[in-house]
DNA sequence: GAAGAGGGAGACAGATCTGTCTCTCTCGCC
DNA sequence: GGCGAGAGAGACAGATCTGTCTCCCTCTTC
């Protein structure tokens, strides 16, 4: 097995573990025993725990956009149609058995100090999916993109949240993709009568 | 001082410590010197660590609750002016600067196992918060009370999520009271035209 | 004033966690 | 075939954490 392998094997097993127990209850044993890699091989790739729940963070950042993104534009392809689909993606992923929430929300949540490098990654992933976002509202031509975006973005972490803590996660998902739906068309200047024409 | 009072000290202090540090982060020695009260002391009121976050998440849940419903009513006399009112409340508690998200979010995140008793508390207290939306709204006289608070929630939710993450704190509470009035103002049957009438 | 409960300080045990180090084996390469 | 780097297994040190226990002081109550 190669050296990069390894430790994509480690990262993968981090990110599941802190995904399932969250960072602190997640001892450097655990993730070596679950992944069968060895402590002297993890101190070579990184100088400590913190480095390795950054290197785990970057890499679930990298793997959730890119898989989330591919599946919003398999699933639609006008503007409004993607901003529609992203609560669709959303939905599947809460009913997903590991479903754990958002590790990015549960690390900043463990790591709240201002000046913890994780919040920064975390600011970043955050800032990049809202980006997404309003990439879609200006593909849309709408009046205010960044602000529309905001808003969507706002379901989006509040349909997270609560599919986390609620049971009915699917319907977290379904209230945001209609209240989207409402705000889409009240951005896009349309009156109530066109409801539910897309 | 009495007995009842060195457990509220010690509630107190641990709720503290667990906003700024997390559960896991928090020993029960800081704990402890913080509040001045005796290990003795706690394991007699606490059977263990666990029952003592418990209890801090109840307390906290009364107290947050209480507080957030008082200044709702305080600000608003309407139903819509406190749907409304309740985004406001939520951006005075964004700024201040121990701010460190949902106690409960942040719970959850570190406690996922679904048999979790933290979880239950957590749920209760998204479930009697959600209820005071709907409350409200019924109050509106909305057409679906329980639909639209499901919106309301998800923003709000969303807000404190986006707050916490994000250094712009204030602007999310005003990105949701904006998307919640529209909302509202769709619920209500209400055209563009009437948008700002309240 | 005496007695007894309450509570502070902290020693202690046992578990667990991070990070280092040694020993050994294996595998690729010349 | 031999050699050296890579890697597993795990002992180990030192820190830290939970939970128990002892010792002693203080305060209340009679």
């Amino acid at each position: 097995m190669s050296q990069s392998q390894r430790r994509e094997d480690l990262l993968d097993t981090a990110i599941e573990l802190f995904l399932a127990r969250g960072f602190h209850a997640t001892g450097i044993d655990t993730i070596l025993a679950e992944s069968g890699v060895s402590k002297k091989t993890l101190y070579r790739h990184f100088r400590s725990k913190e480095e390795l729940i950054l290197a785990a963070l970057k890499k679930y950042d990298g793997l959730f956009r890119n898989g989330f993104m591919r599946q919003v534009e398999e699933r639609a392809e006008t503007p409004r149609g993607r901003l529609l689909a992203v609560f669709d993606v959303a939905a599947e992923w809460f009913e997903q058995n590991n479903f754990y929430g958002c590790l990015f929300i549960n690390a900043i949540g463990e790591y709240a100090a201002p000046e913890a490098p994780i919040r920064q990654v975390c600011q970043d992933f955050k800032a990049l999916m809202r980006r997404y976002i309003e990439d879609l509202c200006a593909a849309l031509a709408a009046p205010d993109p960044a602000g529309l975006a905001d808003e969507l973005a706002l379901l989006l972490e509040g349909a997270i949240v609560t599919a986390q803590v609620s049971q009915k996660r699917r319907r977290a998902a379904e209230v945001a993709k209609t209240a989207a739906a409402a705000l889409i068309a009240q951005a896009m200047g349309e009156g109530r009568e066109s409801e539910g024409e897309w």
